[in-house]
This record gives structure tokens, C-alpha cells and sequence, in this order.
DNA sequence: AATACTTAATAGGAATTATTATTATTTAGT
DNA sequence: ACTAAATAATAATAATTCCTATTAAGTATT
């Protein structure tokens, strides 16, 4: 990926196509992994200090509207406490903020299981979630 | 769950009991689900308006701590940006802030096939996604 | 049972930090 | 050259953390 794979696809987008942007896609190949914004914008302004923060956060988000880029972590931005703290995992409502708990043991042993065949190289598993995002059929706004 | 109860669970743990800590816990047990921290503070302050924001933060961190209650999402606080679109899961470290990708078409299928033999009431869902925590066994600190 | 002691917890407010909003100016695409 | 959208610069916001003097919980002592 480089400079023009990002102008490619701007185009085809029908998104204008800003050095801005640019900078700012070749940052984040540069960077690769799971760069937060601050690593982005110091590696933009290192190339162009006149390039500003907000200019940055809106073309990543720009990005992500288009599919270009994904947020990680599940969209909300607060933080949220669960006074549960037996094994479960939730469900995530794609259009509200609405959090339910999950809990399925058949599904954990299938999960543990697996890995109990398959090692991830490099990598010791101590726990694992699974983020379940949808629709809940009942309109309940929890 | 009750006030008797998180008084015996402080003492057992060691800690200070403080009618600040038991409505705070009392606070979540009521509003269940998955409060945010500003609806457990107006909570609190509802029953004691003299308990403080900072307090209320403080006494949340030193449940999660010691495994009163979780945070739910990963604990890193700030949002990351990820340059792959394809479907992947995330691999953390429990102790340190790095995220790794991890692909596994296998692993898809086996939870798509479990999820279409199993559906779960009142919920349609769209995508899923696993969060495995762990420990690298590299040292590399991405 | 009341008192003193010691350390940790708290209140109150300031500080921090990531992110978003605002607006005048500039620029990309036609 | 035109027009809508993007940008720079800065202010505003909001969640969370930090700071410090005061207070209170748990424990030991009478």
C-alpha cells in the first residue's frame, strides 16, 4: 500500500483526494499495527507540521465512515462497569449503546476447546471475550 | 445482593469498609445492566450529595481491582485505529497496552455454525468478534 | 467501653487529555 | 473562474486523574 493505492480509492469513492489524506493513510501504513490518534498525528506533522489535529481526527473518522480504516474496541467511548465478574460475554447493539451480559457455557468449552487443539504462536491465552454485535428484536432501550 | 453483602466482601478482601464504597456498590446493584460512571455518581450523590466525583472513580478503580466488579471493553482508553477491514480478531497483552491481529477462517466458521444452530432469544445477530488476553511470548512491545 | 493512634480514604477543586465544535480561509474538482 | 467541501487554528467539552488538607476506619491501649 502507498500513496497512490490511497488516491485509488479516494477516487473510487468519489472523496476528494488531499494531501491530508494522504499523509495521513501513508501514516497509518507506516505505523501499522494499532496506531492510536497521537502516533497518527505525530507522524503526519513530522512530515508537514502545518497539517492540524482536527484536520487529522476528522479524516480518520472519514476513513472509518468509508470502510477505509476500522475503529478498535467496540464504538461506545465511555467507559461502563459490569458488577458481574463470572465468565460471560455481550451483546452489543449496532445501533443504540445498549450492552446486555451473555453467558454460555456450551459456547466456552466449544471456544477452549479449539484452542486447547490450536496454539496461537507466540501467544499464551489467559481468557478471551466474544463481542457479539446486532439488533435486540424487543425495543427495550437498557 | 445487599449492603450486608458488600460489607462482607470488603472485610474478607481486607479493605476499609466506607459508607462511600457501600453505595457505590449499592448503586450499581440497582441501576444493573451497564452503568456508565456518571450515572453511578448521580446515584450516589441522589443518597449523599457530599460524596465526590473523584471518590466515586477512585472506589470504582479499586473494585475492578480487585475483582468486585469489571470494566467491560479492553482497558486501553484510548480509541486505535486499525488499517485492516478484513475480518479479524484481537490478541492482548494483559500486561501491556499492545494489540495484535489475529486471523483464524477456522475458528469463523466453527462460531458461524454454532450460531446458526444456536440462536439466542431476542437477538439478531450481525458480527462477532473475539478478544483473546493474554501474554506474548516475544518481548517486542509494539 | 471509651480513648488515642496510625494509615488510608475522602472532599473539593484544579489539571489533564482525548476528542469535538466553530469559523474564517483555502483548495480540489469541475 | 466557480462552488462546495476541506482545512487551520483555536476554543470548547467531557471523562477521568491528580493534588492536598482534612477526616474517619480499624486497631491497639487503657
Amino acid at each position: 500500500m502507498n500513496a497512490s493505492t490511497i488516491i485509488d480509492i479516494l477516487k473510487q469513492k468519489k472523496l476528494k483526494v488531499t494531501p491530508q489524506r494522504v499523509l495521513v493513510f501513508e501514516a497509518i501504513m507506516k505505523i501499522h499495527g494499532h496506531p492510536v490518534a497521537e502516533q497518527i498525528i505525530e507522524t503526519v506533522q513530522k512530515k508537514n507540521p502545518n497539517i492540524s489535529q482536527g484536520t487529522i481526527y476528522k479524516t480518520l473518522e472519514m476513513f472509518v465512515k468509508n470502510g477505509i480504516i476500522r475503529k478498535v474496541k467496540t464504538d461506545a467511548d465511555v467507559m461502563r462497569y459490569d458488577a458481574e465478574t463470572e465468565k460471560h460475554h455481550h451483546l452489543y447493539c449496532s445501533e443504540t449503546e445498549r450492552i446486555e451480559d451473555y453467558y454460555d457455557e456450551e459456547l466456552n468449552e466449544l471456544i477452549e476447546d479449539y484452542f486447547r487443539r490450536k496454539q496461537i504462536p507466540d501467544f499464551e491465552m489467559e481468557d478471551f471475550k466474544l463481542q457479539l454485535v446486532g439488533r435486540f428484536k424487543d425495543k427495550r432501550n437498557h
